[in-house]
RNA sequence: GCCCGGAUGGCGGAAUUGGUAGACGCAGCGGAUUCAAAAUCCGCCGAGGUAACACUCUUGUCGGUUCGAGUCCGACUCCGGGUACCA
């Protein structure tokens, strides 16, 4: 009887894995290669659950792969610019390099702790100035090559800190510091023209065959392709320059029931405005105080401003549309105007009802002409439906139809044009903050923006910078910011707004097939490890980054640092779900949470806080974090359990996807499931391996269990369904456990049940997984096992058991032969006695029989 | 608001993609072992119903298609992710 140690074998076959050096990666053509890469971590404190969920993922199919003879890239880094440094330096006066790379030395014992398969020999942070000087080579080429341009774009202004927000930093509209009401404002930022890629970004997300279907579609609406009608409306009595409103809309067969015309409070015709009038300036403040934040200002209530100002209908010059200000319109989609039609839109038609507007109907139902009173009616662009046509009068079309009709009509007299849109805008990615990558440009009074020379990077960030007052301290660092002009050598400035994270994050994985390279990649290392094979990371992501890494690998083609065919960067996606647990406060003390280790669960189910006694109220299951202190630490459990049992819990029961609820008694679980594994070992008999002549009926039964859990584990990883391969695992032990008698044949079928269930287990509890293999007498390490086939003999079964149902509900069941014909089943089904008790000797009305699954008798 | 998901026993989930609903695990209950407890092992375990069968109900709600629906269609409810400066 032996006990299991994890505390011992987890750091000695870690070092043994080291001294073997089994997960350096080395090129090499002969073999076929597989990258494997989960989403990298940013340098936040300490590892997290939804670290060690996404990590014991990707290891799992790495450690697979492994096995399955491919040279597996499995690289490790940290996405370390951020926001949240700059936060701990001004809460701590700690400087944000240091504040991240004390954190990384934390993140990155306690990843090795995991023992996960990694090369650490490729690991960089994307604050190193080796790495973000590759970047800033590649802002230059893709300046050059025309991908990037500087243009207006609006941020949240605190007036008060007189500095920039982040949306997240604006509550309710205030900035989380001050507290004073924010502003939209206006200024010149850099952007990446991803707009102009949206067609070939949308075309191309169909052939990204193993990617979900709902980032796919994510992505899709998120670029959100439309076809409509360019028009402008003719405006009266607007400020000189104003002549045209110009609007885009996909509904252009509603036309004829625009009640209204609104723009955006940034619309040019807006501002011009509200210099001449302090309500609409007053107005338009107001609307500025919403921020930029898209929810907010779409669920804000919906305010406008009469500007007094009329525009003719295009289809009736005669007729005039009021000019309004709404606070729901945004400058960013589309033209910042457009018309509103309360009859067919919602939100049109509440606006409408609360500034008295009037309301017509243009569209109805085949059966049903009741005008619009509650509900704006949306007409349906396929079916047919009656339209009150201007100059035709009632016709019947479908929605699709009127529109083509509308833009044919508008097109025949020239007063509009159809044509393709996107939602999609472009790339800001200029930052007025400190810790970030320095855009490599110099701004000079006689030369403008000039590029810094390649032969001059990287612009490093200076480290003699302070934190005790808002803004960007590169702003008030004038050693830094004064240089020549590379141009003309006459006084210049530097940039000082950073790169967007996002930017950081959009080539990392091309990087790490060369970390160490002179020029961002190598063409040598690009060709072989690109792309990646298996990319896996965390839903919220599933726009914005994805997204953002396909660009880019789009122009880093263009600039020759990827091949010119590259495009997608990763081959198949795969979003996990959430690290999720129960939360804990104390009745009668509000908004008070508890830690998990601060409660105690009384047997009679009760939970109380240890320290008072007084009694805990059991909150809903929500995301780890630190505000509702629900989390739970990593590090801890794995002192107590092992990284192992963490491992097992992860990948056991919830399927990867979806959330899990982290449960100290699923842990428990977990690790009791090592120690019945190990404890097989104690009083099986093996014998020496020898193949018997034959095989008894008990033996061949522990051989198919063990045939049946090879294939299903396979399967269960290949789909990505942990939970089931875990599943498959635990049967195939409780077969093994059960499987005690005696022979040469059950001792060969032990052996070979005991070697699959180590290999199978070993991309989960790799350490374990050694521990096991050593005792089974493996040879070499089971880290470099071949993974077991599945023999397909032992697959099936002579005789299967056939579902019978009566009219629909399964009543019995028969046993027939694999082979047996349609009509044996059903003369078998017929002669059952639950089927010939409801018959009564009647004739079925029907009996359907499928072959190998159900028989159903229509009574 | 808009886009995208999800909902199955006390709990996490499985169900060969339209064919036996509840695999496997957790919790619970009963038993063995123990001076006792822990650990371990064996058995039971959706609800109603029955002495036991039978039978009835059951996959968030309501309706539909089908010999047959957790799975397909329509209408909802609630929960979660994203919403362009959190990463």
């Amino acid at each position: 009887m032996s006990r299991y140690n994890a505390r011992e074998a987890e750091p000695k076959w870690q070092a043994a894995w080291d001294k073997a050096g089994s997960f350096t990666a080395e090129r090499d053509p002969s073999r076929p290669k597989y990258y494997v890469l989960e989403m990298f971590p940013y340098p936040s404190g300490r590892i997290h659950m939804g670290h060690v969920r996404n990590y014991a993922m990707g290891d799992v199919i790495a450690r697979y792969k492994r096995a399955r003879g491919f040279n597996v890239l499995h690289p490790m880094g940290w996405d370390a610019f951020g926001m949240p440094a700059e936060n701990a330096a001004m809460a701590n006066k700690t400087h944000p390099g240091t504040w991240t790379y004390e954190n990384i030395a934390t993140m990155r014992r306690q990843l090795k702790s995991m023992g996960l398969s990694l090369d650490w020999s490729r690991e960089f942070a994307t604050c190193d100035p080796e790495y973000y000087a590759q970047q800033q080579a590649l802002f230059l080429d893709m300046l050059e090559a025309g991908f990037i341009a500087r243009r207006k774009a609006v941020v949240n202004w605190d007036p008060v800190d007189m500095t920039v927000l982040a949306n997240e930093q604006v509550i309710d509209g205030k900035g989380w510091r001050s507290g004073a009401p924010v502003e939209r404002q206006e200024r010149q930022q850099w952007a990446f023209k991803i707009s102009d890629m949206a067609d070939e970004l949308l075309r191309a997300i169909d052939g990204l065959k193993d990617w979900p279907d709902k980032v796919r579609l994510m992505q899709s609406n998120w670029i959100g392709k439309s076809r409509g009608l360019q028009f402008a409306f003719k405006t009266h009595d607007a400020p000189a320059d104003h002549g045209d409103i110009a609007v885009y809309t996909t509904r252009p067969d509603t036309l004829m029931g625009a009640s209204f015309v609104g723009i955006s409070p940034d619309h040019p015709l807006a501002k011009a405005l509200e210099a001449e009038n302090p309500g609409i300036a007053a107005f338009c403040a107001e609307c500025r105080r919403l921020g930029t934040s898209e929810a907010d200002l779409e669920k804000a209530e919906k305010k406008g401003f009469d500007t007094g100002i009329t525009v003719s209908h295009p289809l009736d010059p005669e007729w005039k549309l009021p000019v309004w200000i709404a606070n729901f319109i945004l400058m960013d989609y589309g033209t910042g105007a457009i018309f509103g039609c309360p009859a067919h839109d919602q939100r049109d038609l509440d606006f409408c009802r609360k500034y008295d507007l009037p309301v017509i109907d243009t569209f109805f139902a085949l059966d049903n002409d009741t005008p619009v009173a509650a509900e704006a009616y949306v007409p349906p662009k396929t079916e047919k439906v009656r339209w009150v046509n201007h100059f035709t009068g009632i016709d019947t079309a479908t929605g699709q139809e009127a529109i083509d009709a509308t833009v044919t009509f508008a097109e025949e007299r020239g007063w509009g044009k159809g044509v393709e849109n996107y939602r999609l805008r472009d790339w800001g990615i200029s930052r007025q903050r400190y810790w970030g990558c320095p855009i490599p440009v110099v701004h000079c009074a006689t030369c403008g923006v000039v590029p810094v020379p390649k032969s001059d990077l990287p612009v490093k960030l200076p480290d003699d910078v302070t934190f005790d007052q808002p803004g960007n301290p590169l702003d008030r660092h004038d050693a830094w910011r004064q240089v020549p002009c590379p141009k003309c050598g006459s006084a210049a400035r530097r940039e000082t707004d950073t790169m967007d994270t996002f930017v950081d994050s959009s080539w990392y994985f091309a990087r790490f097939c060369s970390p160490k390279a002179e020029t961002p990649t190598d063409s040598a290392d690009i060709d072989y490890w690109m792309n990646v094979d298996q990319y896996i990371g965390g839903v919220e992501h599933a726009i914005l980054h994805l997204l953002y890494s396909r660009f880019f690998c789009r122009a880093m083609a263009a600039t020759q640092h990827l091949p010119p065919s590259a495009g997608e960067p990763f081959n198949a996606l795969f979003t996990q779900g959430m690290v999720t647990h129960e939360t804990y406060n104390v009745v009668g003390r509000n908004n008070v949470w508890l830690a998990p280790e601060e409660i105690e669960r009384r047997h009679d189910g009760s939970v109380i806080e240890k320290s008072s006694g007084d009694p805990v109220r059991v909150g809903p299951v929500i995301k780890m974090s630190k505000s509702k202190r629900n989390v739970v630490d990593p590090e801890e459990i794995i002192e107590q359990y092992g990284a192992d049992t963490a491992r097992w819990f992860m990948l056991s029961d919830s399927p990867p996807e979806r959330d899990v609820e982290w449960t100290t008694a699923g842990v428990e679980g977990a690790w009791r499931l090592l120690r019945q594994v190990w404890s097989l070992l104690d009083d099986l008999s093996l014998g020496d391996g020898t193949m018997p002549d034959s095989f008894s009926d008990g033996a061949t039964a522990l051989r198919r269990t063990t045939h049946g859990a090879i294939k299903g584990v396979t399967d269960g990883i290949e789909g990505f369904s942990f939970n089931k391969s875990v599943a498959k695992l635990y049967e195939l032990k409780n077969e093994l456990s059960k499987a005690k008698a005696a022979g040469t044949d059950m001792d060969y079928a032990r052996r070979e049940g005991l070697r699959a269930l180590c290999i199978m287990m070993s991309p989960m509890v790799p350490h374990f997984a050694e521990e096991m293999w050593e005792r089974l007498g493996g040879e070499g390490m089971v880290i470099d096992a071949a993974w077991p086939e599945a023999d397909p003999a032992l697959l099936i079964s002579d005789q299967i058991t056939l579902p019978i149902q009566i009219n629909g509900k399964r009543r019995s069941e028969i046993l027939v032969e694999r082979e047996a014909t349609k009509e044996d089943i059903e003369a078998a089904a017929l002669a059952d006695a639950a089927v010939s008790r409801v018959l009564e000797g009647r004739a079925p009305k029907k009996v359907i029989v499928v072959p190998g699954r159900i028989v159903n008798v229509v009574a």
